[in-house]
Formats: structure tokens, sequence, C-alpha cells
DNA sequence: ATGAAAGCGCTAACAA
DNA sequence: TTGTTAGCGCTTTCAT
């Protein structure tokens, strides 16, 4: 037994210590279907492969073989909250089963464009959380991607969906004038401004005017300004882009003495853990990606099954509701 | 002008449409230092590639080459914080420079493991921002791995040193007997473990008894829970493994009636916005991973340079320091 | 039931 | 300065 530290193990290296021909290592690895091999010689293979450490070379596996097992999911954003997490886990479980792997691209860190990437690891299929452009969904197509899957209208609809409860909750109880606090030191979230329309539509369907809208760091102070500035103009209630922005805002109202929510409603958008151990507890809208994650991965086994197809479809609806605290 | 949308556009295209060989092409695209190619070659050669669409098959590319450059970023945790995003951000930057691609395994997510992802992607470099047992360690190697980095003993200490902020805080504000709070809920921080003794050590030091460690669940209910327990062991102050821990344990203080910090103190880690906008802020220990993230970066280049290094070091020290609120 | 041989698309000596 | 040629390690038809 002869141990090589510095020459990578090949299936040439395999066939040879298992006395066979290189295809038959290579159909014995893949457990072909035309089911030719002999009980013996397989497990000489594969105990000629083990022994050695063989491990094939992908890269030349995948040269050889015309396709690929992997599957690159962007991530836009990059504090990655629970949302996306329980997505990622469930979109992650759903294809490890089928034996594709997954990788992620964090979108927001310098770097290669996604296409770039796409095309450095050659993915079969590509999975992005926001809608991407049709520029770059062709330059995806043209890395290799066989299927480029991403939020269309419908998942658009969703956010959008997010705001409008936000907005409603508020509506309902009594308020007239709105606020919408937007992220302004986090990395800007793509989604804020499909929320906001949400909102929007909500007051306009009231009849009331659109929500004052301001730019929030999450900082106390910064906070506190932002609610003068609400106060001032008759503001009593405010939507929230997120969760951590919300917990802002309150600490900006306790800061001015403000009752929360008697003077100030707040209602956030995500559930985090923090929102519901404040004081008082954040009303937030949930919502559920954990159904969207493992829809996703099925949109990418049936696309990858004929290994054809084409820009496919919604993320399915997350169920939405809001978890009132106030 | 023909459009070809069923195959690949190969090199071969490139060079049939430009009139040069593949190797001039090569050449081109690849700009190699024997600087041996005409002007007016090589603007055809690139216009050529333009107009085609062309993009080199990159699987193919490193099985001839026989080197990669694509650096695999192992993230422990799910949910991803703001300490990890700003270490990724500098690693990525970093790296983005010297041309290398990143791509993240996201390790707590159902699938393959890292070796074998590292495989699948033929990976020239892995960072783990965890400790790789000896086994996986060599598993990367094997799987084609030339640099593998993880956080060393110098790292370890750093968490260590964490822990040992925590304690000595409460300490040194004359607290004798002192509670650990857990995570329970959430996915295992695996570093909890490592902080726990620095705690422990500190304590020691002081000639306490170690902390009473309690599992928490981000819930006010449970955390209340944990909190009678601590009372009833005269517990004054609790350091926890994370600011969401530390908020719930607030929460939970909060819910029985206790004064914070005068009845319980309490000191997270990590310096979460929410920890900040939490009413009492928050005591919390700050460690700041960036300077982390560029070094991991040129410990990956530096290695990746002579393609042939090992297994390297540490990390850097991060600044660590207490965040005094209370 | 197994092996021989022809590539997959690219790079990199070596010629010319 | 450019083209010829020989692989990289694997898959896969086609013989055997």
């Amino acid at each position: 037994v002869k141990k090589a530290l510095d020459k990578r193990v090949t299936s040439a290296d395999v066939a040879r210590a298992a006395g066979v021909s290189r295809t038959t290592v290579s159909f014995v690895l893949n457990n072909k279907p035309g089911f030719t091999i002999g009980e013996e010689t397989r497990s000489r293979v594969l105990a000629a492969a083990d022994r050695l450490g063989y491990r094939p070379h992908a890269s030349a596996r995948r040269l050889a073989a015309g396709r690929s097992d992997l599957v690159l999911l962007s991530l836009p954003d990059l504090p990655i909250g629970v949302n996306v997490a329980r997505f990622a886990e469930r979109f992650a479980a759903a294809l490890a089963e089928s034996g594709l792997t997954v990788v992620a691209h964090l979108a927001a860190l310098p770097g290669p464009s996604l296409p770039d990437v796409c095309a450095e690891i050659d993915a079969a299929a590509v999975v992005s959380l926001t809608s991407l452009d049709e520029e770059t969904h062709a330059a995806l197509r043209q890395s290799g991607a066989q299927v480029v899957l991403m939020p269309d209208d419908a998942a658009d609809a969703v956010q959008e969906q997010i705001g409008w409860l936000q907005a409603r909750h508020l509506i309902e109880r009594g308020h007239r004038r709105l606020g919408y606090a937007d992220a302004r030191q986090t990395v800007p979230q793509r989604m804020a401004h499909v929320r906001l329309r949400g909102a929007i539509r909500a007051c306009a369907e009231a009849g009331l005017e659109e929500p004052l809208t301001i730019g929030v760091n999450l900082d106390a102070d910064d906070a506190a300004e932002a609610v003068s500035r609400w106060r001032a103009a008759s503001v009593t209630g405010v939507c929230a882009c997120n969760d951590e922005t919300a917990l802002a805002v309150l600490a900006g109202a306790r800061e001015s003495g403000l009752d929360v929510p008697g003077d100030l409603a707040v209602v956030g958008c995500d559930d985090i853990a923090a929102a519901r151990l404040a004081a008082p507890p954040l009303s937030t809208v949930v919502f559920d990606l954990e159904a969207a994650g493992k829809q996703a991965a099925h949109s990418v086994l049936q696309a990858l099954e004929g290994r054809a197809a084409d820009v496919a479809g919604p993320g399915s609806e997350p169920h939405l509701l809001i978890r009132r605290s106030t």
C-alpha cells in the first residue's frame, strides 16, 4: 500500500488498483442504470477507491458529462434574517435529497456579478431572492445556467401586500395620518419600496394622504428626531420597513417621552425575536418564506428534470399575517 | 452573422470567427504575460468574442489549467449577524481585487458536508469561521483545496476572552454569583461553549463559583422562568451568549417585575442594533471582525501565491471592548 | 459483463 | 507573432 501525498488520485489509479478499466470504475461509482457490473468487480472497485481516498474531479466530470449539479442561491442583503434563513433551509433540504449541491452568492458583497459567479462555478441553476433585470437574466442563461428562478410579479405582490397590511392595521385602529419609516443605515432593503407602495395604496383606499416617509437610522436619537417630525405632521401611526427600524422608532418615541401605542403606534415587519422581546412588544407582519423555499426547490428540480427549462414561476404565496401586540 | 441559440459558444468558434487559432484566443483572453500578441489580432479576437457572447467554460479551464480561482467561505450559523457580515465584506473585497471568486457554504443548512461542497465546486481555498476537526481538514485537502483556513487557537482565545470580559464586567460591579444564559432555541452557536469557558475562568480568578448556566429560549415567559431560577440561586448578574438571548433575559426580568440592572444585571455580546435600542440599553461585548476578514483574505492570497500553502494562521486579534450602558 | 477509444473545452509547452 | 499538438480527468458510445 503506497500513499501518494502530492498527486491527485485519478480514476485511472483506482482502475489500476482494482485491475479493471476506467470505464468500469466510472460505471461503478456512478451506479449506472445499465446494471451490468459483476458483484465481485463492483466491490473490488469500491474498495480500491476507498483505500486510495479517491475523489472524482468535479470539473472534469462536468466537462465530460456536460451537466452540472450545482445550484447557486443568490442572497441579496447581508445581515441575513430568519425569514431568508428559513427559506434557505427548506430550499437546501429539498435539493440535497436530489443530490444537488447548493452554494450561496452573497450579492451584497463586493466582487464579481451574479452571472460571473454563475459562470465561474458552472451552475446548473440560479435562484435569486430579488428580481433580476432582463440583461442579467440573459447573461445568466449565457453563463450556462439551465434554469433561472426569481420572484415574479406574484412575489412582488406579496411584498406590496405587506405594506398594505401594515397600513390597514393602523387605519383600522383609527389612525388617519400615517408615517413610513425607511431604513437609512443598513444596506437598502430592495423590497422596501414595494412595501411602501402597498402602504400608499391602503391610504388611498381609505381616502387618506400618503404616509410621510422618513429615513431612520438604527439609533434612538436619530429616530427621536424623525418622531418629532411625524408628530409635527400629526402622524399617529408609523409603518416601519422592518422590525429593526421599528425598534428604533420605538426607542425614539420612548426618548421623546411618548407612550406607545397611545401617542404613537408602530408596526414592523419580519417578526424578529428582538421585536417580540421589546417593551411594549411590537406589532409586526409575519410572512412565512418556508413554503416558498420548498416550492423554489421543486421548481428547480422539475426544471432540471428535463434539463431544458426556462424561467420558472412564483415562489408560492407565503402566508401573511399580522401579529398584534399592542 | 449567425446566432446559435442551442449550442455553447466555444473558444474554437471565436477563433474561427476571428480567423485565428484557439491558442491565440486563449492568450488574448487571459492576457498572457508573454505579451506577444499583435494589436490588430487582439482587437479582432476581442470583438469576435464579444459579438458571439463567448464565456469560457470554467470547468474546462480549471481542468486544463490545473488550478482554480474559487474560494469557499463556510458560514456556520444561519441567521447571519452583522459581525459575520462585516467579516465577509472585507474578505470578499480583498479577494475580488485579485480576481478570486468567493462563494459561500451555508453550513447550517442540510446538505453535503463542507469537503463535499469544496470538491464539487473545485475550490482552491476554503475558509471556515469555526474550527474544523482533523478529519474534515484532511478531507478538504483531499478534495483539492490548496489552502484551508480556520480560526486557530488564537481566535478561540478571542472567543474565550469575550466570556471573560462579560464576567469581569459583572464581577467588577460587585456581583458575586453569576448566571450564564445559553441559547436553546436557535442553532447552537458553536462558539458559546468557548465563551462560557472564559466566564468560568473569570469567576475562578475571582474566587467565585462558576456561573449557573441555563438554556433560554427567545421568549419572555421562558426567560422569566430562568430568571426565577437564577434569583433562587442568588444570582445577580447574567452573561448571555449573544444579544438576542440577553434581550430575552431582559424581557424575562421585566416580566418578573425586576429592575435591570438593579435587581439583575445582564450583559450580552455582539452589539446588535436591537440591543442598543432596548430599554434599558444592554451592556454588550463588541468585537470587530472586519480586521479578521481582511487578514483572512490576505492569508488566502499569500498562500495561493505559491499555490502550495498549508493551514494558515490566526484571523488576527479583533479589538474587543465592552459597551457599558447600565 | 468489461474494455477501447473518442471526445468535452480549455491551456501550455513546443514548433514554425 | 501565431499555429500545432498534446494532454487535464472524466463520461459514454460502441465493440468485444
